[in-house]
DNA sequence: ATTACAAATTGATACAAATCAAGAAAAGCC
DNA sequence: GGCTTTTCTTGATTTGTATCAATTTGTAAT
Protein backbone atom coordinates (compact mmCIF):
# COMPACT_ATOMS: atom_id res chain seq x y z
CA UNK A 1 0.00 0.00 0.00
CA UNK A 2 0.83 3.73 0.43
CA UNK A 3 4.16 3.90 2.45
CA UNK A 4 4.83 7.96 1.89
CA UNK A 5 1.95 10.54 2.84
CA UNK A 6 2.43 13.57 0.66
CA UNK A 7 0.19 15.59 2.56
CA UNK A 8 0.36 15.06 6.36
CA UNK A 9 3.54 15.25 7.07
CA UNK A 10 2.94 19.21 6.62
CA UNK A 11 -0.18 19.56 8.47
CA UNK A 12 -0.46 19.39 12.03
CA UNK A 13 -2.33 16.50 13.20
CA UNK A 14 -5.43 16.80 15.66
CA UNK A 15 -3.32 15.77 18.29
CA UNK A 16 -1.59 18.74 18.21
CA UNK A 17 -4.14 21.38 18.65
CA UNK A 18 -6.13 18.62 21.40
CA UNK A 19 -2.50 18.94 23.89
CA UNK A 20 -1.66 22.19 22.88
CA UNK A 21 -3.17 23.47 25.81
CA UNK A 22 -1.98 22.79 29.81
CA UNK A 23 -3.06 19.00 30.94
CA UNK A 24 -6.98 18.86 31.15
CA UNK A 25 -7.43 22.38 28.83
CA UNK A 26 -7.54 22.49 24.89
CA UNK A 27 -6.38 26.03 23.41
CA UNK A 28 -9.57 27.46 21.31
CA UNK A 29 -8.41 30.34 19.77
CA UNK A 30 -6.75 32.42 22.35
CA UNK A 31 -8.21 31.00 25.44
CA UNK A 32 -8.66 27.55 26.65
CA UNK A 33 -11.21 25.06 27.72
CA UNK A 34 -11.26 22.42 30.49
CA UNK A 35 -12.05 19.26 28.96
CA UNK A 36 -12.81 15.89 31.45
CA UNK A 37 -11.00 12.74 31.72
CA UNK A 38 -12.27 9.23 31.91
CA UNK A 39 -10.99 6.16 33.64
CA UNK A 40 -12.39 2.70 32.42
CA UNK A 41 -11.95 -0.98 34.01
CA UNK A 42 -10.92 -3.55 31.13
CA UNK A 43 -14.27 -4.38 29.46
CA UNK A 44 -16.27 -1.38 30.06
CA UNK A 45 -17.97 -0.18 27.62
CA UNK A 46 -17.35 3.90 26.37
CA UNK A 47 -20.79 4.25 24.92
CA UNK A 48 -23.05 1.97 22.60
CA UNK A 49 -24.93 1.90 19.74
CA UNK A 50 -28.13 4.39 19.69
CA UNK A 51 -26.23 7.34 22.56
CA UNK A 52 -26.42 10.76 21.65
CA UNK A 53 -22.76 11.80 20.84
CA UNK A 54 -21.84 14.29 23.58
CA UNK A 55 -18.30 14.22 23.39
CA UNK A 56 -15.34 12.94 21.37
CA UNK A 57 -12.65 11.15 22.89
CA UNK A 58 -9.05 10.67 22.62
CA UNK A 59 -7.47 7.96 24.09
CA UNK A 60 -4.47 8.69 26.43
CA UNK A 61 -3.85 4.89 27.83
CA UNK A 62 -4.88 1.58 27.09
CA UNK A 63 -7.08 -0.22 23.96
CA UNK A 64 -10.51 0.26 23.02
CA UNK A 65 -12.41 -1.91 20.12
CA UNK A 66 -15.53 -0.48 18.23
CA UNK A 67 -17.57 -2.90 16.88
CA UNK A 68 -21.32 -3.42 15.58
CA UNK A 69 -23.67 -6.10 16.65
CA UNK A 70 -26.02 -8.16 14.80
CA UNK A 71 -29.57 -9.22 16.65
CA UNK A 72 -28.33 -12.50 17.24
CA UNK A 73 -25.13 -11.57 18.85
CA UNK A 74 -22.80 -12.07 16.27
CA UNK A 75 -20.29 -9.58 16.59
CA UNK A 76 -17.75 -7.46 14.29
CA UNK A 77 -14.83 -5.61 15.31
CA UNK A 78 -14.87 -2.74 13.28
CA UNK A 79 -10.95 -1.25 14.81
CA UNK A 80 -8.54 -0.91 17.61
CA UNK A 81 -8.08 2.03 19.15
CA UNK A 82 -4.78 2.75 20.28
CA UNK A 83 -3.49 5.74 22.63
CA UNK A 84 -3.29 9.40 20.67
CA UNK A 85 -6.24 7.70 18.20
CA UNK A 86 -9.75 9.51 18.30
CA UNK A 87 -12.68 8.07 18.50
CA UNK A 88 -16.39 9.23 18.13
CA UNK A 89 -15.02 11.76 15.61
CA UNK A 90 -17.43 10.14 13.17
CA UNK A 91 -19.80 13.60 13.91
CA UNK A 92 -23.41 11.84 12.94
CA UNK A 93 -25.71 12.63 15.93
CA UNK A 94 -25.77 9.20 17.42
CA UNK A 95 -23.34 6.37 17.98
CA UNK A 96 -23.70 4.14 15.14
CA UNK A 97 -21.35 1.54 17.07
CA UNK A 98 -20.41 0.91 20.06
CA UNK A 99 -17.17 1.11 21.72
CA UNK A 100 -15.54 -1.36 24.50
CA UNK A 101 -12.41 -1.22 26.29
CA UNK A 102 -9.84 -4.00 25.94
CA UNK A 103 -7.93 -3.55 29.15
CA UNK A 104 -7.75 -0.11 31.41
CA UNK A 105 -8.18 3.01 29.61
CA UNK A 106 -7.73 6.53 30.15
CA UNK A 107 -9.76 8.77 27.85
CA UNK A 108 -9.86 12.80 27.46
CA UNK A 109 -13.15 13.89 26.80
CA UNK A 110 -13.57 16.83 24.86
CA UNK A 111 -17.41 18.21 24.54
CA UNK A 112 -18.94 18.58 20.69
CA UNK A 113 -19.24 22.22 21.35
CA UNK A 114 -14.81 22.80 22.01
CA UNK A 115 -15.23 20.50 18.71
CA UNK A 116 -17.47 22.83 16.88
CA UNK A 117 -15.55 26.05 18.19
CA UNK A 118 -11.83 24.42 16.91
CA UNK A 119 -13.21 24.05 13.68
CA UNK A 120 -14.64 27.69 13.30
CA UNK A 121 -11.55 29.42 15.02
CA UNK A 122 -8.85 27.40 14.97
CA UNK A 123 -7.28 27.35 10.97
CA UNK A 124 -5.86 23.77 10.28
CA UNK A 125 -8.09 21.79 12.89
CA UNK A 126 -10.74 20.95 10.38
CA UNK A 127 -7.70 20.02 7.83
CA UNK A 128 -5.96 17.96 10.55
CA UNK A 129 -9.76 15.85 11.37
CA UNK A 130 -10.39 15.67 7.84
CA UNK A 131 -6.78 13.82 7.65
CA UNK A 132 -7.57 11.69 10.40
CA UNK A 133 -10.64 10.71 9.21
CA UNK A 134 -9.77 10.07 5.64
CA UNK A 135 -6.92 7.92 6.71
CA UNK A 136 -9.12 6.18 8.63
CA UNK A 137 -11.32 5.53 5.76
CA UNK A 138 -8.74 4.17 3.71
CA UNK A 139 -7.58 2.01 6.64
CA UNK A 140 -11.48 0.70 6.66
CA UNK A 141 -11.24 0.20 3.00
CA UNK A 142 -8.55 -2.03 3.57
CA UNK A 143 -9.58 -4.12 6.15
CA UNK A 144 -12.87 -4.97 3.42
CA UNK A 145 -10.33 -6.31 1.54
CA UNK A 146 -9.24 -8.63 4.40
CA UNK A 147 -12.50 -9.59 5.01
CA UNK A 148 -13.90 -10.05 1.75
CA UNK A 149 -11.27 -11.52 -0.29
CA UNK A 150 -8.28 -12.90 1.91
CA UNK A 151 -8.06 -16.54 3.58
CA UNK A 152 -7.64 -16.88 7.07
CA UNK A 153 -4.16 -16.89 7.46
CA UNK A 154 -3.70 -14.19 5.19
CA UNK A 155 -5.73 -12.48 7.46
CA UNK A 156 -4.14 -13.43 10.58
CA UNK A 157 -0.75 -12.52 8.77
CA UNK A 158 -2.15 -9.03 7.71
CA UNK A 159 -3.38 -8.70 10.96
CA UNK A 160 0.08 -9.21 12.75
CA UNK A 161 1.76 -6.62 9.82
CA UNK A 162 -0.50 -4.13 10.97
CA UNK A 163 0.56 -4.18 14.48
CA UNK A 164 3.96 -4.32 13.55
CA UNK A 165 3.74 -1.17 11.33
CA UNK A 166 2.06 0.67 13.58
CA UNK A 167 4.85 -0.58 16.23
CA UNK A 168 7.49 0.90 13.95
CA UNK A 169 5.34 4.37 13.64
CA UNK A 170 5.69 4.78 17.46
CA UNK A 171 9.30 3.92 17.27
CA UNK A 172 8.95 0.44 18.94
CA UNK A 173 10.86 -2.58 18.04
CA UNK A 174 8.56 -4.10 15.28
CA UNK A 175 9.22 -7.33 15.76
CA UNK A 176 8.31 -7.73 19.20
CA UNK A 177 4.68 -7.38 19.29
CA UNK A 178 2.04 -7.16 21.86
CA UNK A 179 -1.58 -8.14 21.54
CA UNK A 180 -3.69 -6.56 24.26
CA UNK A 181 -6.89 -8.26 22.59
CA UNK A 182 -8.05 -11.71 23.50
CA UNK A 183 -8.38 -14.45 20.54
CA UNK A 184 -11.93 -14.73 20.85
CA UNK A 185 -11.27 -10.38 19.93
CA UNK A 186 -9.21 -10.97 16.78
CA UNK A 187 -12.09 -13.69 15.74
CA UNK A 188 -14.45 -11.25 15.62
CA UNK A 189 -12.05 -8.44 13.98
CA UNK A 190 -10.66 -11.08 11.34
CA UNK A 191 -14.53 -12.37 10.91
CA UNK A 192 -12.98 -15.66 12.14
CA UNK A 193 -13.73 -18.54 14.77
CA UNK A 194 -11.24 -18.20 17.89
CA UNK A 195 -10.43 -21.76 16.61
CA UNK A 196 -9.22 -21.19 13.33
CA UNK A 197 -7.00 -17.88 14.49
CA UNK A 198 -5.41 -20.36 16.95
CA UNK A 199 -4.53 -23.29 14.08
CA UNK A 200 -3.22 -20.19 12.27
CA UNK A 201 -1.32 -18.51 14.62
CA UNK A 202 0.17 -22.18 15.21
CA UNK A 203 0.59 -22.71 11.54
CA UNK A 204 3.02 -19.07 10.84
CA UNK A 205 4.85 -20.45 14.36
CA UNK A 206 5.20 -24.00 12.40
CA UNK A 207 6.32 -22.26 9.05
CA UNK A 208 9.10 -20.24 11.56
CA UNK A 209 7.46 -16.77 10.64
CA UNK A 210 6.62 -16.33 14.30
CA UNK A 211 7.04 -17.25 17.51
CA UNK A 212 4.90 -16.84 20.55
CA UNK A 213 6.49 -16.58 23.78
CA UNK A 214 3.36 -16.41 25.35
CA UNK A 215 -0.22 -15.96 23.66
CA UNK A 216 -0.64 -12.47 23.86
CA UNK A 217 3.10 -11.90 22.61
CA UNK A 218 4.12 -12.78 19.15
CA UNK A 219 8.38 -12.03 17.94
CA UNK A 220 8.13 -11.81 14.30
CA UNK A 221 11.29 -13.82 12.75
CA UNK A 222 11.08 -12.69 9.15
CA UNK A 223 8.71 -9.91 7.81
CA UNK A 224 9.22 -10.34 4.69
CA UNK A 225 7.93 -13.76 5.00
CA UNK A 226 5.35 -12.36 6.74
CA UNK A 227 4.48 -9.60 4.15
CA UNK A 228 4.57 -12.84 1.54
CA UNK A 229 1.80 -14.64 3.45
CA UNK A 230 -0.41 -11.84 4.09
CA UNK A 231 -1.28 -11.31 0.68
CA UNK A 232 -1.27 -14.60 -0.87
CA UNK A 233 2.73 -14.74 -1.97
CA UNK A 234 3.53 -17.87 0.13
CA UNK A 235 0.99 -20.84 -0.38
CA UNK B 1 -29.10 0.90 12.71
CA UNK B 2 -30.09 4.45 12.81
CA UNK B 3 -32.58 6.02 10.77
CA UNK B 4 -32.78 9.28 11.90
CA UNK B 5 -29.69 11.83 11.71
CA UNK B 6 -29.74 14.77 14.38
CA UNK B 7 -27.10 16.48 12.85
CA UNK B 8 -26.49 16.39 9.00
CA UNK B 9 -30.59 17.63 8.63
CA UNK B 10 -29.23 21.21 9.59
CA UNK B 11 -26.45 21.37 8.17
CA UNK B 12 -26.01 22.18 4.47
CA UNK B 13 -24.33 19.46 2.21
CA UNK B 14 -21.28 19.24 0.77
CA UNK B 15 -23.47 19.29 -3.10
CA UNK B 16 -24.97 23.06 -1.57
CA UNK B 17 -21.57 24.62 -2.09
CA UNK B 18 -20.75 22.68 -5.44
CA UNK B 19 -23.85 23.76 -6.59
CA UNK B 20 -24.07 27.33 -5.72
CA UNK B 21 -22.21 28.83 -8.74
CA UNK B 22 -23.59 28.78 -12.44
CA UNK B 23 -23.00 25.39 -14.07
CA UNK B 24 -18.96 24.86 -14.63
CA UNK B 25 -18.34 27.29 -11.67
CA UNK B 26 -17.91 26.73 -8.11
CA UNK B 27 -18.54 29.89 -5.66
CA UNK B 28 -15.19 30.48 -3.58
CA UNK B 29 -16.08 33.31 -0.93
CA UNK B 30 -17.41 35.82 -3.47
CA UNK B 31 -15.99 35.01 -6.08
CA UNK B 32 -16.28 31.64 -8.95
CA UNK B 33 -13.50 29.31 -9.93
CA UNK B 34 -14.02 27.61 -13.09
CA UNK B 35 -14.04 23.60 -12.54
CA UNK B 36 -13.81 20.91 -15.71
CA UNK B 37 -16.49 18.30 -16.62
CA UNK B 38 -14.64 14.56 -17.54
CA UNK B 39 -16.88 11.82 -19.24
CA UNK B 40 -15.90 8.47 -19.11
CA UNK B 41 -16.74 5.60 -21.13
CA UNK B 42 -18.11 2.10 -19.38
CA UNK B 43 -15.93 0.57 -17.44
CA UNK B 44 -12.92 3.38 -18.21
CA UNK B 45 -10.62 4.10 -15.16
CA UNK B 46 -11.50 7.51 -13.18
CA UNK B 47 -7.57 6.89 -11.39
CA UNK B 48 -5.57 3.93 -9.86
CA UNK B 49 -4.18 3.43 -7.08
CA UNK B 50 -0.99 4.82 -6.90
CA UNK B 51 -1.87 8.06 -8.79
CA UNK B 52 -0.96 11.64 -7.24
CA UNK B 53 -4.29 13.45 -6.07
CA UNK B 54 -4.98 16.16 -8.07
CA UNK B 55 -8.99 16.63 -7.99
CA UNK B 56 -11.71 15.53 -6.04
CA UNK B 57 -14.92 14.46 -8.28
CA UNK B 58 -17.92 14.69 -7.82
CA UNK B 59 -20.70 12.29 -9.72
CA UNK B 60 -22.69 14.18 -12.38
CA UNK B 61 -24.38 11.38 -13.68
CA UNK B 62 -23.51 7.18 -13.85
CA UNK B 63 -22.07 5.21 -11.46
CA UNK B 64 -18.22 4.44 -9.95
CA UNK B 65 -16.65 1.54 -8.61
CA UNK B 66 -14.26 1.83 -5.82
CA UNK B 67 -11.73 -1.06 -5.81
CA UNK B 68 -8.85 -2.65 -3.84
CA UNK B 69 -6.77 -5.42 -5.67
CA UNK B 70 -4.59 -7.99 -4.32
CA UNK B 71 -1.22 -8.50 -6.39
CA UNK B 72 -2.85 -12.14 -7.48
CA UNK B 73 -6.00 -10.55 -8.98
CA UNK B 74 -8.20 -11.07 -6.21
CA UNK B 75 -10.23 -7.67 -6.17
CA UNK B 76 -12.44 -6.02 -3.36
CA UNK B 77 -14.78 -3.25 -4.15
CA UNK B 78 -15.47 -0.82 -1.20
CA UNK B 79 -18.37 1.47 -2.33
CA UNK B 80 -20.17 2.31 -5.57
CA UNK B 81 -20.35 5.48 -5.85
CA UNK B 82 -23.91 7.68 -7.35
CA UNK B 83 -24.95 10.61 -8.71
CA UNK B 84 -24.02 13.72 -5.89
CA UNK B 85 -21.15 11.39 -4.66
CA UNK B 86 -17.91 12.78 -3.78
CA UNK B 87 -15.26 10.38 -4.49
CA UNK B 88 -11.33 10.65 -3.50
CA UNK B 89 -12.85 13.79 -0.79
CA UNK B 90 -10.21 11.54 1.65
CA UNK B 91 -7.37 13.39 0.72
CA UNK B 92 -4.04 11.66 2.01
CA UNK B 93 -1.81 12.85 -0.45
CA UNK B 94 -2.33 9.27 -3.29
CA UNK B 95 -4.51 7.83 -4.01
CA UNK B 96 -5.24 4.26 -2.08
CA UNK B 97 -7.78 2.99 -4.22
CA UNK B 98 -9.22 2.46 -8.33
CA UNK B 99 -12.00 4.49 -9.36
CA UNK B 100 -14.00 2.68 -12.38
CA UNK B 101 -16.80 3.57 -14.42
CA UNK B 102 -19.52 0.75 -14.28
CA UNK B 103 -21.37 2.77 -17.11
CA UNK B 104 -21.22 6.04 -18.99
CA UNK B 105 -20.37 8.38 -16.19
CA UNK B 106 -19.85 12.22 -16.04
CA UNK B 107 -18.67 13.39 -13.40
CA UNK B 108 -17.32 16.79 -12.21
CA UNK B 109 -13.32 17.58 -11.68
CA UNK B 110 -12.54 19.93 -8.28
CA UNK B 111 -9.01 21.19 -8.18
CA UNK B 112 -7.53 20.05 -4.67
CA UNK B 113 -6.84 23.96 -4.43
CA UNK B 114 -10.33 25.24 -5.13
CA UNK B 115 -11.24 22.40 -2.23
CA UNK B 116 -8.64 24.05 0.31
CA UNK B 117 -9.47 27.62 -0.78
CA UNK B 118 -13.30 26.26 0.43
CA UNK B 119 -11.88 24.70 3.59
CA UNK B 120 -10.36 28.04 4.16
CA UNK B 121 -12.68 30.56 3.52
CA UNK B 122 -16.77 28.92 3.13
CA UNK B 123 -17.92 28.70 6.94
CA UNK B 124 -19.52 25.46 7.17
CA UNK B 125 -17.98 23.79 4.05
CA UNK B 126 -15.39 21.83 6.68
CA UNK B 127 -18.28 20.63 8.86
CA UNK B 128 -20.23 19.47 5.45
CA UNK B 129 -17.33 17.89 4.66
CA UNK B 130 -16.80 15.93 8.09
CA UNK B 131 -20.37 14.93 8.01
CA UNK B 132 -19.97 13.51 3.91
CA UNK B 133 -16.84 11.54 5.46
CA UNK B 134 -18.12 10.74 8.49
CA UNK B 135 -21.55 9.03 6.94
CA UNK B 136 -19.20 6.97 4.42
CA UNK B 137 -17.14 5.58 7.22
CA UNK B 138 -19.85 4.30 9.06
CA UNK B 139 -21.59 2.97 6.19
CA UNK B 140 -18.06 1.10 5.21
CA UNK B 141 -18.03 -0.11 9.32
CA UNK B 142 -21.66 -1.57 8.30
CA UNK B 143 -20.25 -3.14 5.35
CA UNK B 144 -17.23 -4.85 7.43
CA UNK B 145 -20.07 -6.38 8.97
CA UNK B 146 -21.30 -7.58 6.09
CA UNK B 147 -18.39 -9.02 4.91
CA UNK B 148 -17.09 -10.78 7.89
CA UNK B 149 -20.10 -12.04 9.24
CA UNK B 150 -23.20 -12.71 7.11
CA UNK B 151 -23.91 -15.40 5.28
CA UNK B 152 -24.11 -15.59 1.44
CA UNK B 153 -28.32 -15.14 1.69
CA UNK B 154 -27.89 -12.50 4.19
CA UNK B 155 -24.93 -9.94 2.34
CA UNK B 156 -27.30 -10.84 -1.03
CA UNK B 157 -30.21 -9.31 0.91
CA UNK B 158 -28.02 -6.79 2.68
CA UNK B 159 -27.21 -5.25 -0.51
CA UNK B 160 -30.58 -5.11 -2.04
CA UNK B 161 -32.25 -3.57 0.88
CA UNK B 162 -29.30 -0.69 0.43
CA UNK B 163 -30.38 -0.07 -2.78
CA UNK B 164 -34.05 -0.17 -1.74
CA UNK B 165 -32.92 3.04 0.92
CA UNK B 166 -30.79 4.93 -1.21
CA UNK B 167 -33.89 4.85 -3.38
CA UNK B 168 -36.12 5.76 -1.08
CA UNK B 169 -33.90 8.96 -0.07
CA UNK B 170 -33.78 9.71 -3.43
CA UNK B 171 -37.84 9.77 -4.01
CA UNK B 172 -37.37 6.54 -6.62
CA UNK B 173 -40.04 3.65 -6.11
CA UNK B 174 -37.88 1.48 -3.18
CA UNK B 175 -39.72 -1.83 -4.88
CA UNK B 176 -37.63 -1.31 -8.16
CA UNK B 177 -33.82 -1.71 -8.29
CA UNK B 178 -32.09 -1.05 -11.20
CA UNK B 179 -28.68 -2.80 -10.53
CA UNK B 180 -26.06 -0.98 -12.80
CA UNK B 181 -23.44 -3.76 -12.25
CA UNK B 182 -23.11 -6.77 -12.84
CA UNK B 183 -22.73 -10.17 -11.07
CA UNK B 184 -18.99 -10.32 -10.81
CA UNK B 185 -19.06 -6.68 -9.59
CA UNK B 186 -21.87 -7.80 -7.01
CA UNK B 187 -19.51 -10.82 -6.37
CA UNK B 188 -16.35 -8.67 -5.60
CA UNK B 189 -18.50 -5.88 -3.27
CA UNK B 190 -20.21 -8.74 -1.34
CA UNK B 191 -16.64 -11.37 -1.55
CA UNK B 192 -18.69 -13.27 -2.91
CA UNK B 193 -18.23 -16.10 -6.32
CA UNK B 194 -21.04 -14.77 -9.10
CA UNK B 195 -22.46 -18.08 -9.08
CA UNK B 196 -23.13 -17.73 -5.29
CA UNK B 197 -24.69 -14.77 -5.85
CA UNK B 198 -26.84 -16.06 -8.40
CA UNK B 199 -27.95 -18.37 -6.69
CA UNK B 200 -28.69 -16.52 -3.29
CA UNK B 201 -31.08 -14.32 -5.66
CA UNK B 202 -32.74 -17.27 -7.53
CA UNK B 203 -32.99 -18.50 -3.66
CA UNK B 204 -35.37 -15.35 -2.77
CA UNK B 205 -36.96 -15.05 -6.07
CA UNK B 206 -38.33 -18.28 -4.60
CA UNK B 207 -39.22 -18.00 -1.07
CA UNK B 208 -40.92 -14.57 -2.90
CA UNK B 209 -39.37 -12.06 -1.77
CA UNK B 210 -38.18 -10.49 -5.15
CA UNK B 211 -38.43 -11.21 -8.24
CA UNK B 212 -35.99 -10.75 -11.49
CA UNK B 213 -37.97 -9.16 -14.68
CA UNK B 214 -34.40 -9.11 -15.91
CA UNK B 215 -31.11 -9.81 -14.73
CA UNK B 216 -30.22 -6.24 -13.89
CA UNK B 217 -33.62 -5.29 -12.41
CA UNK B 218 -34.92 -6.27 -9.19
CA UNK B 219 -38.76 -6.22 -8.10
CA UNK B 220 -38.92 -6.16 -3.76
CA UNK B 221 -42.03 -8.18 -3.10
CA UNK B 222 -41.83 -8.34 0.79
CA UNK B 223 -39.13 -5.48 1.96
CA UNK B 224 -40.20 -6.40 5.78
CA UNK B 225 -39.22 -10.03 4.83
CA UNK B 226 -35.90 -8.56 2.55
CA UNK B 227 -35.01 -6.95 5.88
CA UNK B 228 -35.50 -10.25 8.36
CA UNK B 229 -33.57 -12.26 5.65
CA UNK B 230 -30.59 -9.05 5.44
CA UNK B 231 -29.66 -9.71 9.24
CA UNK B 232 -30.19 -13.47 10.34
CA UNK B 233 -33.58 -13.24 10.79
CA UNK B 234 -35.59 -15.84 8.71
CA UNK B 235 -33.80 -18.94 7.78
C1' DA C 1 0.96 -25.03 46.85
C1' DT C 2 -3.97 -26.41 45.64
C1' DT C 3 -8.02 -25.50 43.66
C1' DA C 4 -11.10 -23.19 40.54
C1' DC C 5 -12.00 -20.82 36.35
C1' DA C 6 -11.15 -18.80 31.94
C1' DA C 7 -8.52 -18.77 27.66
C1' DA C 8 -6.08 -21.14 24.19
C1' DT C 9 -4.90 -25.16 21.63
C1' DT C 10 -5.71 -29.38 19.14
C1' DG C 11 -8.56 -33.04 16.99
C1' DA C 12 -12.76 -35.04 14.47
C1' DT C 13 -16.65 -34.00 11.76
C1' DA C 14 -20.10 -31.15 9.19
C1' DC C 15 -21.38 -27.77 6.09
C1' DA C 16 -21.54 -23.43 3.29
C1' DA C 17 -19.45 -21.54 -0.37
C1' DA C 18 -15.74 -22.23 -3.92
C1' DT C 19 -14.49 -24.57 -7.85
C1' DC C 20 -15.25 -27.10 -11.99
C1' DA C 21 -18.36 -27.82 -15.79
C1' DA C 22 -22.31 -27.29 -18.86
C1' DG C 23 -26.15 -24.96 -20.67
C1' DA C 24 -29.39 -20.89 -21.22
C1' DA C 25 -30.22 -16.18 -21.84
C1' DA C 26 -28.96 -11.67 -23.15
C1' DA C 27 -26.25 -8.22 -25.57
C1' DG C 28 -23.41 -6.75 -29.54
C1' DC C 29 -22.35 -6.83 -34.18
C1' DC C 30 -22.38 -7.51 -39.13
C1' DG D 1 -32.55 -11.14 -39.44
C1' DG D 2 -28.86 -14.51 -37.76
C1' DC D 3 -24.23 -15.07 -35.72
C1' DT D 4 -20.83 -14.35 -32.11
C1' DT D 5 -19.57 -13.18 -27.57
C1' DT D 6 -20.48 -12.26 -23.05
C1' DT D 7 -23.20 -12.77 -18.93
C1' DC D 8 -26.03 -15.40 -16.13
C1' DT D 9 -27.92 -19.60 -14.23
C1' DT D 10 -27.87 -24.30 -12.71
C1' DG D 11 -25.66 -28.74 -11.44
C1' DA D 12 -21.82 -31.86 -9.43
C1' DT D 13 -17.88 -31.99 -6.62
C1' DT D 14 -14.26 -30.24 -3.64
C1' DT D 15 -12.44 -27.58 0.02
C1' DG D 16 -11.64 -24.27 3.77
C1' DT D 17 -13.57 -22.91 7.74
C1' DA D 18 -17.19 -23.62 11.28
C1' DT D 19 -18.85 -26.53 14.63
C1' DC D 20 -18.53 -29.87 18.21
C1' DA D 21 -15.64 -31.91 21.69
C1' DA D 22 -11.70 -32.72 24.55
C1' DT D 23 -7.29 -31.33 26.49
C1' DT D 24 -3.82 -28.13 27.90
C1' DT D 25 -2.21 -23.88 29.48
C1' DG D 26 -2.55 -19.88 32.04
C1' DT D 27 -4.45 -16.89 35.80
C1' DA D 28 -6.56 -15.69 40.05
C1' DA D 29 -8.12 -16.82 44.61
C1' DT D 30 -7.61 -18.84 48.99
Amino acid sequence: MLTTNLNTASTPSVAHFLNSGTPGQIKIGHSFTTTGEKALESHEHLFVAGDAQSHVYQILEGVISVYELLPDGRRQIATFCYPGDLIGADRIGRFAHNAESLCKVRVRCIPLKAMDRLIATEPGFSQALLNALSTELAETRDQLLSLGRKSAREKVATFLLRISRRNEREGVDETQLHLPMTRSEIADYLGLTIETVSRNFTKLKKAGVISLPSSSQVEVHDLDRLEAFADGGEH
